[in-house]
DNA sequence: TTCCTTTAGTTCGGCACCTAACTAATATGG
DNA sequence: CCATATTAGTTAGGTGCCGAACTAAAGGAA
């Protein structure tokens, strides 16, 4: 009884996640960037200066988790924290000139995982891979949602 | 330009691994006990005890990855880790009676996301899935593999 | 105006990963 | 036999993720 057979998909949508996150990650680690910390970046300099609170809905992720990434970015003198006076709850995030400079400098690690993993591959069984993927993530979203009004 | 658009497997793939950990953990949250950690109890379980080095190859995860797990399961008293006397460096890892007494009451989270997030999905679908994240994995490996030697 | 709720962000503690650098013990080659 | 690998495991520190519990500010209702 083999676990993996039971699971498949589930083992190597991680697997392939871990992976890319390796393969991120070592090539970021020269400019001592994480590749969540790198996300945040690639946001400032598309969409310029942002809300906290902002950020939160384009990465998907809880308050904590950004509350860390920022803390990293701002220790590593990447990025500034500033309260908005609009409100002063609200902290507004601004590259610093050593952030954009670091920037100009960077690679693309979005372009280098999908030449090197899917470069070539059949492009209706990426979208299935998307398709499938996708519906599985609803459902389990789905049920977690359930879980939490019951 | 949608940066989801430029790696959508890769973006999917990473959020079904969270989702489905998220329903894991849910699950394992009122035992106590971590995804990993409970991969770790199924494998004392199924195979019996064994030594920490063997794991590490069933798991394929680095050295301090256990051996934190290992340390968790310790202080919960699920496992108990004792030198190999026939090897001082290894770790024979064996379930505590506390370990085998909270396995009978354990659901199988792996069932469960089988279930949740893929019942009723195309066999072939499924399988295009793992031949896809399969390849790519490989591909991601190879070059991390080629990184390190040169 | 005052109280109450909501919102934004942080802190704490925990899980699952990693690399680099270390200790201790076994295995091996000269 | 001894010096030198190699192997097993740990520690330290970093990333990315979470929930629970907190503070501070803003918004709303009586």
């Amino acid at each position: 009884m083999d676990i993996t057979k039971d699971n498949s998909a589930g083992i190597w949508a991680k697997k392939f996640y871990l992976a890319s996150r390796a393969v991120v990650e070592t090539t970021l680690r020269p400019y001592d960037l994480g590749s969540s910390q790198w996300y945040v970046l690639w946001h400032l300099v598309h969409d310029g200066p942002m809300a906290q609170r902002d950020l939160l809905r384009l990465l998907q992720v809880e308050k904590p988790t950004l509350s860390g990434i920022v803390r990293a970015l701002v220790r590593k003198g990447i990025v500034d924290q500033m309260p908005d006076p609009e409100d002063q709850r609200q902290r507004i995030l601004k590259l610093t000139p050593a952030g954009v400079r670091l920037w100009h400098n960077l690679p693309d690690p979005i372009a280098l995982i999908r030449k090197d993993a899917f470069e070539g591959v059949d492009e209706e069984d990426i979208a299935t891979v998307v398709r499938v993927l996708q519906s599985a993530t609803a459902r389990l979203q789905a049920l977690a949602n359930e879980g939490k009004k019951t």
